[in-house]
DNA sequence: ATGTCTTTGTGAACGCGTGCACAAAGATGG
DNA sequence: CCATCTTTGTGCACGCGTTCACAAAGACAT
């Protein structure tokens, strides 16, 4: 290169920031609903409304993409779908292995929001000889032994892990070698890969204890431990936090058995991004 | 309140990032698979390695925490796991319902690492008449007409929605009404809820989506549209994942069925926390 | 055409998270 | 008791992500 300066002001360099990538979707989905409910233009304002995010950091995230929008109207709608499924990748077709046809497994097979955004399962597979054969969700499980052979035959480069802990590594390498460079892994283990495989991990366990540890500061500090009450940021918050929560407690012991939720518009607390679900952030 | 000034460092308050906070749950999995193995001390390099995140980081974690390490030993592994755990909030029971008993509610229910952990399923909330009574991993479905009574019966503060994503926030609302103020959510819908309530989400169809993402990356920009080639960092960064990339799958044809693997020292790629793998510096 | 009004696109400031690098702490051996 | 060696705890710098705030762009009315 060399020819690049730092005088390029990168207009439109494909540069897309991972936390913009990973709101992508959330952004697809609100639009794939007003979509269907032709719903031709939509301002930032609404539509970071619907996807529960902040309107200035949804018009930047749309400005990564070179999304146009048009100003004083909003944005297209079904430019906006177009233009993120193209970056997203799901005009084309991914086909996805399922290894661990489980509990869990069979849910995944089973669920249909999997096949309603280009992804298509190619194959599921099982160490168990049992299984072999088996149809679930309409596919016969396939044995383990043929796993390379599968991988190879459909180009499958996404593979879904759902085998015990203790079988996932193996599983993840096998893959690996088989051709795969994106992992999904519902295992609860930290996964080794070479460079240039994605991992992504799903833990419902790391999810519940991270929900614990608010829960108990948010219960546990109201009355427990009186000594070191020092005033500092946190502590306020977390003060203020025990306050809200009394008030939802409070409103709940009244009685209102369904909903007088203040769903309306005030106080929206973000189930939003920042250290999503599975990362961590 | 009102005294606090800026000109308090705030040395060792109670307040934990929650990046940490996100990963407490990584390093508590990997110690209680030390203690199991009667491991008496682990150093920072160790247990980091094991974690998959960086030593330093992981130090700064555990100074958080107020954790005592012993220079030129390390950590004392039970004391750890002990120290973690009651931060966590993870010494006291936690009582958990699953709303929505479908194919992944059932198999959340199945799920053993559950109770491994302090969390107790309270009970399984399901609005199809003809689930009621049905036993599904030893616990009688209950009508959602229950719910109510449910959660104030036996003081459940943390909830699971696995119904469809259109009855989600119906069903957010009325176990926030009853009481309930954490939430994990695996409907994809975005939930509102008043603050002091927490939402988690777990979301499938996102995960596979940033998967696809930087897969259509590595793969697409090899030979695709040679138009508009600047060189700026990521361009180059995705060059670097491509040339990986192709290592893995020239390695892949060659043969070695399983792992010929380098999982040995050098390139662990982070399956760590945040944005996981790609992550171009 | 011109003015007004709405909404985008982004410059800039700020805060958080990460990782380097090192001084201090303590164990261990002589 | 002192020297050496290991490993922690953290100060610091840097980069990413978020948010504010506003100029510019364009629609729309007159
Ligand atoms: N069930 C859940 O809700 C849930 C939630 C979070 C995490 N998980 C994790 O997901 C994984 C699966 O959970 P589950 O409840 O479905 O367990 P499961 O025991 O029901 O299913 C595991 C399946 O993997 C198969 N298997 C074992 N070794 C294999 C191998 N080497 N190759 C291919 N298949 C193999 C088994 O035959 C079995 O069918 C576990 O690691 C679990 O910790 C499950
Ligand atoms: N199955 C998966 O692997 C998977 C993966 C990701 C996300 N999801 C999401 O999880 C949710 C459940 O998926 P599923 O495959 O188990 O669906 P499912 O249709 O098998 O199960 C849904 C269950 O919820 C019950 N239900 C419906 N409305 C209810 C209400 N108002 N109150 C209580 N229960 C109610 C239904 O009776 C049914 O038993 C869906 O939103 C789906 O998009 C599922």
């Amino acid at each position: 290169m060399a020819t690049g300066r730092t005088h390029r002001p990168a207009t439109r360099s494909r540069g897309i920031p991972e936390a913009t990538v990973a709101r992508l979707p959330l952004y697809l989905r609100a639009l794939t609903a007003l979509s269907e409910r032709s719903v031709p233009t939509v301002s930032s304002e609404e539509l970071a409304a619907a996807a529960g995010v902040n309107s200035a950091k949804l018009r930047k995230d749309f400005s990564y993409l070179g999304s146009y929008g048009t100003r004083g109207v909003g944005y297209d709608v079904e430019y906006l779908v177009y233009q993120i499924s193209r970056e997203l990748g799901l005009t084309q077709d991914w086909p996805v292995v399922i290894v661990g046809i489980g509990n869990l497994g069979a849910a995944l097979a089973n669920y249909g929001g999997f096949a309603s955004r280009g992804f298509r399962v190619a194959a599921l597979i099982d160490a168990d000889p049992a299984m072999a054969g088996k149809p679930v969700a309409g596919i016969a499980v396939q044995h383990t032994d043929e796993l390379e052979k599968i991988i190879t035959d459909n180009g499958v480069s996404i593979g879904v892990i759902a085998t015990p802990a203790g079988a996932a590594q193996q599983v993840c390498d096998r893959l690996v070698a088989a051709g795969v460079t994106s992992i999904l892994n519902f295992a609860p283990t930290v996964l080794t890969v070479p460079d240039g495989v994605d991992v992504r991990k799903v833990d419902l366990s790391i999810e519940l204890q991270i929900l614990a540890f608010h829960e108990q500061r948010k219960a546990g500090e109201d009355a427990g431990h009186d000594d070191e009450e020092s005033d500092d940021a946190r502590a306020v918050a977390a003060r203020e936090a025990r306050r809200a929560v009394r008030e939802v407690r409070e409103a709940a012991a009244k009685g209102a058995p369904a909903a007088d939720a203040p769903a309306g518009a005030s106080d929206r607390k973000g189930p939003d991004g920042d250290v999503p679900a599975v990362m961590p952030a």
